[in-house]
RNA sequence: GGGCCGCUAGCUCAGUAGGUAGAGCAACGCCCUUUUAAGGCGUGGGUCGAAGGUUCGAAUCCUUCGCGGCUCACCA
């Protein structure tokens, strides 16, 4: 049992005393925000608010209590004059992070105080449980919730106690609603894609598995990226659509790995992947400014610039840069011999494209700290995208990366299904031999999404936004689980 | 899996020349009708994460285990 031995006799005594401390609604004036911002007209008025206890100070026939509600608190002076017998009862059974409600008219005190001097009180929920309220005041903290399980385990504590831990959680419904704004002003249109699917594709990534019982107990799995589906719209006839969607990739958790992340990607028809990152970049601009108020931000003690245009460097070009090597022309032992002394993984049999994939994580990722997309990769690391023009071997992809993360994901779709059969084939019979690309099961032969290719799909960009680390990035959030509001978390015990 | 840190009252934490446990807040009682970390006096409350060991004696030293956090590795 979760609750408190004294605040339940609490509880039981309010009952006793015919009091109902669940009650149904409570009618209130406005939030509290407002009487502070538009106090002269407020003053020496009644108004009726709703808030819950973060402090009490009681003076003998008197009693001074701070509620707070979404966004602001305020003090409320209790006076036994003024609430009553009855009322003044109800006053002394109150406790840190009760819920209640005052009329009362609005103040100030000899301390200057802003105030509702109440002359009604109600309960509105009495708890049961006792919160750790923090202590604090203007410049000084005294103490509060420091324990970071019970921050991310039980969250609803950590929003009670820490008010400015909620406004995370704003500004993400601020970046994705922003987002969404942005999609919808260029002409795309929103849709819904499965979540449970037979086949799973458009990544690499173990699935979560589960079963349908109406369908003999079929196997299906959890989407790792909503893809496939997403082009079906393009050769359905849906020229520019999005989605924004939960993925579920069964794999590592760290700071920036959630097993459930949500996603945006859209699809736009008779573009290619430089269209796609300008639109990219306009997009996390537009973003940033209409939620931070700037396109300059700080993440980390970091000053980012997120003015477009970004930098552009394709990914050869970036492991020049970083290590001074010319991969591409390099003999197979010189890079194995480089790779080595790094201790970078080069899988067997040696593959060029793969090599480079893997040497430039390893020494180019974390040091991308300025809005850089890194383009045209080897064609192994993707066989959904249309080869480079002008460049075999490698194919017109790019992955934007900020502060060291990768934020998204981008394609000149490949839309000859013939050769998509067989990059999908090649892969299929490469992950036969060494498990992939990075030790996965290789995804399943999604017959039907080469169908749908064959039946005539238009040119297309396709891009996929992290919206998670973009939230991070925009609130300066070192860990995944501070943007997530319930991030999947070790079971207790 | 490696490294580091933590697990003591309801909450936040003190507590090593090893001597059977403390503070603040919360709770309970009394005083106090404009306080703001309200104040004053008093009371109750802990098998010190678990199990072994060393010792006359362990929250404290040793061993093992459990739980958790951070971090590195792995993994998109």
């Amino acid at each position: 049992m979760p609750f408190h031995k004294e605040l339940l006799e609490k509880r039981e005594n309010l009952i006793k005393s015919g009091i109902n401390p669940y009650p149904y609604s409570f009618e209130q004036s406005c939030p509290i925000k407002k009487i502070r911002a538009e106090e002269a007209g407020f003053l020496d008025k009644q108004v009726s608010i709703p808030g819950r206890i973060v402090a009490q100070r009681i003076q003998g026939k008197a009693s001074f209590v701070d509620i707070e509600d979404f966004d602001d608190h305020i003090q409320v002076y209790f006076k036994k004059d003024h609430v009553g017998e009855a009322g003044w009862n109800i006053v002394m059974q109150l406790d840190l992070g009760d819920i209640i409600g005052v009329r009362g008219k609005v103040f100030r005190t000899r301390t200057n105080e802003l105030t509702i001097s109440a002359e009604e009180i109600q309960i509105l929920a009495k708890t049961t449980v006792q919160v750790p309220i923090s202590k604090k005041t203007e410049d000084k903290v005294f103490y509060q919730l420091a324990d970071p399980e019970i921050k991310y385990r039980e969250r609803y504590i950590h929003w009670i106690t820490e008010p400015q831990a909620r406004q995370k959680l704003v500004t993400r419904a601020r970046i994705i609603s922003e987002t969404r704004k942005f999609m919808e002003s260029n002409g795309f249109l929103e849709v819904t894609t499965p979540t449970l699917e037979m086949i799973y594709g458009g990544a690499e990534a173990t699935p979560f598995e589960t079963n349908v019982k109406a369908l003999s107990n079929q196997k299906v799995f959890l989407r790792i990226s909503p893809e496939l589906s997403l082009k079906r719209f393009i050769v359905g006839g849906f020229p520019k659509v999005f989605t924004i969607c939960q993925n579920f990739r069964n794999e590592g958790i760290d700071r920036s790995h959630n097993p459930e992340f949500t996603m945006m990607e859209w699809y736009e028809a008779y573009t290619d992947y430089e269209f796609q990152m300008k639109r990219f970049e306009e997009l996390v601009f537009t973003v940033s400014v209409n939620t931070t108020g700037s396109g300059k931000i700080t993440y980390q003690g970091r000053e980012i610039d997120l003015t477009p245009p970004w930098r552009r460097l394709t990914m050869v070009d970036a492991i020049k840069e970083f290590n001074g090597i010319e991969v591409e022309s390099m003999p197979e032992e010189e890079i194995k011999d480089f790779a080595r002394k790094r201790e970078i993984d080069i899988q067997e049999p040696f593959n060029l494209g793969l090599a480079i994939d893997e040497i430039f994580k390893a020494t180019c990722e974390d040091k991308l700290i300025q809005p850089t997309f890194i383009m045209d990769h080897p064609m192994e690391t993707s066989p959904l995208t249309k080869a480079k023009r002008g460049k075999p071997g490698f194919i017109e992809r790019f992955e934007p990366f900020i502060v060291g993360m990768e934020m998204g994901n981008a394609y000149s779709e490949l839309t000859d299904p013939v050769e998509q059969h067989e990059r999908l084939c090649r892969q299929r019979q490469a992950g036969q031999s060494q498990k992939g690309e990075s030790g996965h099961p290789v995804n399943p032969m999604d017959m039907d999404f080469v169908k749908a290719i064959g039946c005539g799909m238009p040119p297309t960009g396709g891009v996929g936004l992290g919206i998670d680390r973009l939230v991070m990035l925009l609130t300066d959030s070192h860990s995944i689980r501070e943007i997530i509001a319930f991030p999947l978390m070790k079971p207790k015990q």
